[in-house]
DNA sequence: TAAAAGTCTTAAACTAGTTCATTTTTTTTC
DNA sequence: GAAAAAAAATGAACTAGTTTAAGACTTTTA
């Protein structure tokens, strides 16, 4: 039995929610990572680009997101530790971005390529389970999120996201929590001092 | 060579756009399949009930909503012929849906039900890579629309929708896609007269 | 550790979207 | 094919969220 660095560990935890693997297989699956370091501030991943890699997050805090013609962000998810990220459309059709991803602590990651996702399959099929799952599961909270944006208010939005991701709230800015929520950091001041004082 | 009924060569036309199968493995996929019928106005499934299908759509149109506390329904989808619909979640999870199905066209469809899911997997492992790929879209589709809700005006998200989607805005009323956009009825009958002036 | 840059707060004037009420038009039903 | 029901249009008064601008507070950087 071998031992595994606390990033490999935290990746064959999240994979054997899901799926069981053989030693022999585990090692295979980590031969086929990358490990990626990002510095706070610095992008993963800019629009334009090709998507190169599917990331799984072993340490840190990135947020990915688009630019509107006017300039504005609209962040469409944070990312921490045991999350998975990237633009898995670029990463499937190859295609440029749309989206940037960029770190705003330190982070640490693992990256699958594109190829090595196909070879992936091919070596060990019970990842096609794996990633059925983790689609399928990633699915259902983003059918319930695009109800979510247009069925309550940003209020409502605020308070709902406080409560689902507490840890997450206390990582990031108030700036970032408004173009996420999908208002001005203006007005997102107003509704956090307005929850506050109640 | 078998002829199949003009549902099975839809549905497995479908699928053969992700893996390919052998004559055998076609019936059997068939074998596992339930065919349902709803008249319009008639539901597929309503609130409170676990959902027992994930359906395919063969022939007609249905709508996919919740209803808020205050009995305002969102819709969170429209399904026609060679689409996918149910309720994911309360599919895999077994829980009570909070989903209504309701026909706004007399409608045909298949239907799989959980425990033949359960069977297919075993029996042709390759739809594990069907659903994988088809989650995976679906996803792609479901992570645009969820910044879509909360980055673009009413107006634009009208525009977009009738862009996408010309076959389904001519087969749904105003007051359905009204509950789509995420706007009030009155609203909706505003923006149409304000786009057709231009 | 001082200066610079970025974040947060507050407020006034504005715009997108809602609510409520009424009338007209279209669709459904018997 | 007439009556009933549902959908669509219109308008006036309202509310949630934006814009712009300025000052206070915090974090980053040299």
């Amino acid at each position: 039995m071998l031992s595994y660095k606390e990033s490999h560990t935290l990746i064959l935890n999240n994979v054997s929610r899901f799926i069981d693997l053989t030693e022999l297989e585990k090692q295979k699956y980590i031969s086929l990572l990358s490990e990626i370091k990002v510095k706070k501030k610095g992008f993963l991943m800019q629009a334009g680009e090709v998507t190169q890699y599917e990331y799984f997050i072993s340490k840190g805090c990135l947020k990915v997101y688009t630019l509107d013609e006017d300039g504005a962000p609209h962040i469409s998810m944070f990312a921490i530790e045991d999350y998975w990220t990237g633009d898995i459309s670029s990463f499937m059709t190859k295609e440029p971005s749309r989206y940037y991803i960029k770190a705003t602590e330190n982070s640490e990651l693992l990256g699958i390529s594109r190829a090595n996702y196909d070879v992936l399959f091919q070596e060990i099929p019970k990842f096609e389970k794996f990633y059925r799952i983790l689609y399928q599961r990633s699915l259902i909270s983003y059918i319930r999120r695009s109800n979510h944006g247009i069925s309550f208010t940003a209020e409502e939005r605020y308070i709902n996201f406080k409560k689902k991701y507490p840890q997450i709230v206390k990582r990031i800015t108030q700036k970032d929590l408004a173009a996420y929520i999908g208002i001005t950091p203006e007005f997102m001041s107003k509704i956090i001092t307005k929850v506050n004082r109640k």
